[in-house]
DNA sequence: GGAGCAGATGCGGTTAAGTCGCATCTGTTG
DNA sequence: CAACAGATGCGACTTAACCGCATCTGCTCC
């Protein structure tokens, strides 16, 4: 009873334990637990704390530190995809279509960037310093579009601050 | 004997004097020894306890939660840019020519970018999403051109995984 | 289908970055 | 130069993340 916790997903997830072991790591129920709680996030970036808890109320409780090794396994297993929004939490989320993240500033909204949107940046860097872009999801800080509607509403001349 | 042990640097640090003073904070001893430190880094991104640590070593020792409070708020004030090189670690720079931070995932090697290459992601940014990219500094995360050449050496094929 | 083992998990303690409250001190204003 | 808002020092606290180790289990080979 101190270990059996976590039970297995029902099924649907033969491709996740396929590529857990393709990685050539074990399918363990923590292991697919989490990826079926990333994947239920559909597209939210999810902090280690948050896996731990959705786990929990999932009924597949599980070890804090088993939940870091976990993510972390996967994401250097290229199942996941570790991405920093400037809080100094990590956060994780499946790596299905890659893209990068616009954060707003000021209200913490994010919007998915497509990678095409970052390809010309990404050639004028390599051609001017030989510096190659990652796949590694971009953090791009800013306003929204309704925050800079609002500033600019507010103080039309201060936008540049 | 207790406080006194931060002693103002010299002089030459007017425009310091003044840029603190401006944004409405009073000029202490901390603050502009901070600054010169940070001033004294000439590019190079220091986190807190690097500050806190050199602060020492130049004999104007000082709290470490003081290196953390006159941080944030010359960085609110912006005479400091905060970056995150994508280690959890909060780092600082003197707010002078604004550029974005290249890092290199395999060495840590940390090249400066112009915010003129960045400027054309901006403008699409905004055309498309309405999101408007702040001035603050991007992190790009990929090889540097020394560690590309070194993988691409070693597996010419798979430099994409 | 059973045994054996490399690898994974649970548990508890530990580290590191950063924050907070509060008493004391000091830069700044009148 | 007196007074006070604001800054500092001190120490305790919070939070994210990591580590060692004993126990357990998915996988492989028979």
């Amino acid at each position: 009873m101190s270990r059996r916790t976590v039970k297995a997903p029902p099924s649907g997830d033969q491709g996740a334990r396929d590529r857990i072991r393709a990685a050539g790591l074990r399918v363990t129920p923590q292991r697919l637990a989490v990826l079926t709680v990333l994947r239920s996030a559909n597209g939210a970036h999810m902090s280690a704390e948050d896996v731990w808890l959705r786990l929990r109320r999932a009924g597949a409780a599980m070890d804090r530190s088993t939940v870091y090794r976990v993510l972390a396994d996967l994401t250097e297993a290229a199942l996941l995809e570790q991405v920093r929004l400037g809080d100094g939490v990590a956060r994780f989320e499946i790596q299905e279509v890659a893209h990068h993240h616009a954060v707003c500033t000021r209200c913490g909204a994010t919007t998915d960037v497509s990678i095409e949107a970052v390809r010309a940046l990404a050639t004028r860097l390599h051609r001017d310093t030989g510096f190659a872009l990652g796949h590694h999801p971009l953090l791009l800080p800013g306003l929204c579009a309704a925050c800079a509607a609002q500033l600019a509403t507010r103080a039309p001349h201060a936008a540049g601050a």
